[in-house]
RNA sequence: GUCCACAUAGCUCAGCAGGAUAGAGCAACAGCCUUCUAAGCUGUGGGUCGAGUGUUCGAAUCAUUCUGUGGACGCCA
C-alpha cells in the first residue's frame, strides 16, 4: 500500500476519536515541495476549519494528539494549519528491496481491473507514408496504451482504415496507371491522384504477382487495384509502425463495417433523431450536446465519414469494450461533440469515449523550420526523421509535451551527444549505473539499504518510491510527457549520486554493498520507465 | 461573426480537484576529472504567472471582462 494511503487512513482514525466522521477520499497528503516541511503534507485541519468553526491550528494539534502513525521519526504543524510528516530513514531504504523484488512489474498496479479497454490511434489513410503528425499520434497513442497496460487494463491497438471512400478510388487509379507503365503504355496518373514513385513498386509488385491479367479495364481489374493497393499501402504502413515499436492488435476497415450492416443499423437505431432537409439526411446531434446537426446522407445518396463512423464505434463497444479513446490530430476539434453525442443516441454515456487531441509538430534545423525533405521533395515522412535521429529520439521527443501542445522538434538537439539532450542524458544515466554493476559483480548486494545517509542518496530513494504513483497518475491523465519529466528528474538525480558518491570502493564494502543495491534500483526503475514511452536503456554507450 | 484552446524566466514548457518562498530543462556566467563512462557534477543570475475585477483565511490555479495567439465552424476526412 502506498504510504499516502496509510496517512489518510491513520488521519481518519485520528478524527473518529475527535468525533469528526470524514470521506477518506477528502483527505488530501502532498509531497511536501521544501525539505523544512518534511516528506509529506495534509491540509486537512485547514479543511475542517470552517465547518468546526474552530483555529486551523488548534484542529491540527488534535490531529496530532489522536494521530497513531507508525514510518514516521516527527510530525510538526505548521502555520496556517499545515500538518507534516517527517519519514524515518528505514521506511525510506526498504524501497530498495521493494523494487529489486517487484522487478519489472515495480510501478505497475491492478487499478484497471482487467478491463478492456480500446485505444484508436494513427488510422492513417493508406494512400502514402506516415507524415509528422501521424508519427506523433503514434508515439502518444503507444504510450498511453504502455501505461494502461501498466495500470492493470486490458488494451486493445487498433487502426481503423477508411478504406471505402472516395481516397481509395483515386489510389486504385493511381496505381492502375502506374501498373500500366510498366508495359508500356503511356498512361499518366491522374493529375487528383498519388504520384509518390513508391507506388510504382507496388505496381511491380502486382505484376509480379498477376502479369498482365488486369490490363484491360473491368470492374474487377479496378476492385483489385483498389483492395490490393490497399493491402500493400497498409503493410508498408505497419511496417514503419512496427520499425517505429508500435503494434497494434486489431486493424478495422470501413468496408467490413458496412458489408457488416453497420450502416443500416444507426440509421435505424438512431430512427428517432433522423429527420431529411433539402434532399439530405440530417442526424439531430444537437439534441445532445453539438452546435449544429450533421449530414450524414449527401443529397447524392453517398454517406459523410460521419456515418460509417457511428457504425464503427458501435461495433467497437458490441466487443465488449468498457472504454474507448481515439486519438486524433488537432483539426478534429469538431469531431469530438458530434461523436459523443451520436453514441449517446444508443444509450451510451459520453465519457466512453475520451478523445486526446495531438497538437502539430513542426521540424526545426539551425533555428529554422524546416518543412520539405530535400530527399523526396514532399513532407517529412516519419520513416526519413527515424533514419534522422533514429527511433528512441523520436519517440521521446513526441512525448516530451503534453499532447494538447505544439510541438517544436529540434533536429540538431536530437542528435546531440550532451545533457542538453534529454534521451542521451537519460540514457547515460543508466549506462553510468550498467559499468559499475559489471565493475563489481563480485560484490553482494545489501538491499536492506542500510547506511544510506548522503543527501544524494535520500533524494534518489525518495524519488524512486514516487514511480508507482506518478505512473497511476499519467495514465489516468492520458498525459506520457510526465513520464519523462519523472525520467529527466531521476537521470539528474542518480547522475548527482553517481557523482559524489563513491559507489565502488573496496575498502568500505559495507556501504558499497548498500549503494550498489540502490544503484541495482535504480536501474530498474530508469529501464522501466524508459520502457513505457518505448525508449532503450542502453548498457554500454 | 460564433465556439474552443492557449497566454508562467531570454527560449521550450511543468505546476491549475485553491495552499507554505511559483518550478524544470535549455541558453548565459563561474567553478569541478591521478580513482567506477566529464555524453557528467556544483554554484550564480534571471518572474507584475497577458491586464483588470470578483470569490476566500489564502488565487498562477476558480468566476468574469478585456487584450493577444492558434484552431474549429462544409452535403470535407
Amino acid at each position: 500500500m502506498l504510504i499516502e494511503e496509510k496517512l489518510k487512513r491513520c488521519l481518519k482514525d485520528a478524527l473518529a476519536k475527535m468525533n469528526v466522521d470524514i470521506d477518506i477520499s477528502k483527505i488530501v497528503i502532498e509531497r511536501s515541495k521544501e525539505k523544512v516541511h518534511g516528506d509529506f503534507a495534509s491540509n486537512i485541519a485547514m479543511q475542517l476549519a470552517r465547518e468546526l468553526k474552530k483555529n486551523p491550528l488548534l484542529i491540527a494539534e488534535d490531529i496530532v494528539n489522536n494521530l497513531d502513525v507508525e514510518s514516521f521519526n516527527k510530525v510538526e504543524i505548521a502555520r496556517p494549519g499545515f500538518i507534516n510528516f517527517f519519514l524515518k530513514s528505514e521506511a525510506l531504504s526498504s524501497i530498495i528491496k521493494t523494487i529489486i523484488d517487484e522487478g519489472d512489474n515495480y510501478g505497475s498496479s491492478t487499478y484497471g481491473e482487467n478491463k478492456p479497454i480500446n485505444v484508436e490511434f494513427v488510422s492513417a489513410n493508406p494512400t502514402g507514408d506516415l507524415h509528422l503528425g501521424h508519427a506523433r499520434g503514434a508515439a502518444i497513442g503507444d504510450c498511453i496504451c504502455r501505461l494502461y497496460s501498466k495500470i492493470g487494463y486490458n488494451v486493445t491497438r487498433e487502426f481503423y482504415v477508411n478504406d471505402a471512400g472516395n481516397q481509395i478510388n483515386v489510389l486504385g487509379r493511381s496505381i492502375r496507371a502506374r501498373y500500366h507503365q510498366l508495359f508500356g503504355d503511356n498512361i499518366e496518373v491522374p493529375e487528383d491522384g498519388y504520384h509518390a514513385p513508391e507506388l510504382l513498386k507496388i505496381a511491380e509488385i502486382m505484376k509480379n504477382e498477376v502479369g498482365d491479367k488486369y490490363l484491360v479495364d473491368s470492374e474487377e481489374s479496378e476492385t483489385y487495384f483498389k483492395r490490393r493497393g490497399t493491402e500493400l499501402e497498409l503493410d508498408k504502413l505497419n511496417n514503419d509502425l512496427k520499425n517505429f515499436r508500435v503494434n497494434f492488435d486489431v486493424f478495422s476497415f470501413e468496408t467490413d463495417i458496412r458489408a457488416a450492416g453497420g450502416v443500416e443499423r444507426v440509421l435505424e437505431g438512431a430512427k428517432q433523431y433522423i429527420y431529411e432537409n433539402e434532399g439530405a439526411t440530417f442526424l439531430k446531434t444537437t439534441a445532445f450536446k453539438d452546435d449544429k446537426d450533421r449530414v450524414i446522407i449527401k443529397s447524392d445518396g453517398s454517406y459523410t465519414y460521419l456515418l460509417p463512423d457511428i457504425a464503427y464505434h458501435l461495433n467497437k463497444l458490441d466487443r465488449g469494450f468498457t472504454q474507448l479513446v481515439d486519438i486524433l490530430g488537432a483539426d478534429h476539434h469538431g469531431y469530438i461533440d458530434r461523436m459523443k453525442s451520436s453514441l449517446e443516441m444508443f444509450g451510451y454515456p459520453r465519457s466512453i469515449l475520451e478523445i486526446e487531441l495531438i497538437q502539430m509538430v513542426r521540424l526545426f534545423k539551425n533555428a529554422e523550420e524546416y518543412k520539405m525533405s530535400k530527399r523526396t521533395g514532399n513532407a517529412i515522412a516519419m520513416r526519413e526523421l527515424c533514419e534522422e535521429v533514429g527511433v528512441d529520439a523520436v519517440r521521446y521527443f513526441f512525448v516530451n509535451r503534453a499532447a494538447s501542445a505544439h510541438l517544436d522538434f529540434d533536429l540538431d538537439l536530437a542528435k546531440e551527444s550532451s545533457s542538453a539532450n534529454p534521451v542521451y542524458y537519460a540514457q547515460y544515466a543508466y549506462a553510468r549505473l550498467f559499468n559499475v554493476l559489471q565493475n563489481a559483480e563480485d560484490i553482494k548486494l545489501n538491499i536492506d539499504g542500510t547506511g544510506l545517509e548522503h543527501q544524494k542518496e535520500i533524494d534518489l530513494m525518495k524519488h524512486l518510491s514516487l514511480y508507482q504513483k506518478e505512473v497511476l497518475d499519467a495514465a489516468l491523465t492520458r498525459a506520457p510527457y510526465k513520464v519523462t519529466v519523472y525520467i529527466q528528474k531521476l537521470a539528474s538525480l542518480i547522475h548527482g549520486f553517481y557523482t559524489e558518491c563513491r559507489l565502488l570502493d573496496r575498502n568500505n564494502l559495507e556501504l558499497t554493498s548498500s549503494r550498489l543495491a540502490l544503484c541495482k534500483a535504480s536501474m530498474i526503475v530508469l529501464k522501466n520507465a524508459l520502457g513505457l514511452i518505448g525508449v532503450s536503456a542502453p548498457e554500454k554507450m
